[in-house]
DNA sequence: AGTTCATATTGCCATATAGTCATATAGCTA
DNA sequence: TAGCTATATGACTATATGGCAATATGAACT
């Protein structure tokens, strides 16, 4: 795993499905359980060809089953971990939007406590006071 | 997160980066620290112009921090947390091929089981002997 | 200033792929 | 069989992007 790259072509590879809107929309379409081409067309208001790409994609790459019923076909979930992953990541972006709020707000207090001392900066190492 | 447009862009947008073999490669040369663009370079084959453009790409995702010394630039992970994703993606992976050989396995074994013991075989619900 | 080295950027080409339309396939039903 | 519906597939366009070569930028040194 530390190099492989083989291996690490197969994890690229399995980030490369993830990484498109639609896929994402139609496997939260799919969480809630097993759903068929027009009913996920329907959740998502993506187009029929669309979905069969991408529904087909997701399929070969073992993420969802594909069971024919009758004249319609059902697909489900059968990695849950996606979500996991999903999660994951969803967590890591609010965290960093939450670090940057926080950030804002040092640099607001150090403008604020600057402007009241007015007069000091430190200036290659050593303190210079001017005006 | 469960249906937002906006957030899901954003998760997917996060696997797209992760997504690329090349960058991949780099962010493992830059897992046992700090290095610079030539020694990436080095450890991962890649062009030099290739590697400044993933290296853009994983700076400005905020993955990769950036910083000037001399003449040359130093890159850095800020967020170890890929490699977390990383190793969670693999881990699944290798799961799948045990499971994969498993089958074969039982596959294997049914198959013998079947010419070994050459005359009893459920049919219907039913064990029907013959021959 | 001019040279050298490290990095960034630009232009170009080849490839990949999302989306759409049209068509094919396949399972129902009359 | 014919017709209908659901899904899949093929053709096509537009767009994105990886890689490469050439060039630009920028810092250090003489």
């Amino acid at each position: 795993m530390t190099f492989n790259p083989a291996a690490l072509t197969q994890v690229a590879d399995y980030f490369k499905v993830l990484s498109e809107l639609s896929r994402l929309q139609v496997l939260c379409s799919l969480k809630s359980g097993s759903k068929n081409v027009t009913e996920i067309m329907e959740q998502t208001g993506l187009g029929q060809a669309n979905v069969s790409k991408h529904l087909k994609i997701l399929a070969q790459s073992g993420i969802v089953s594909r069971t024919p019923q009758g004249v319609s076909v059902y697909y489900e979930i059968v990695e849950p971990f996606i979500f996991d992953l999903c999660e994951l990541v969803g967590d890591r972006l609010s965290i960093r939007l939450q670090e940057q709020s926080q950030q804002l707000k040092q640099l607001e207090g150090l403008r604020q406590s600057t402007s009241i001392k007015a007069g000091t900066r430190k200036i290659k190492g050593k303190t210079k006071s001017y005006a």
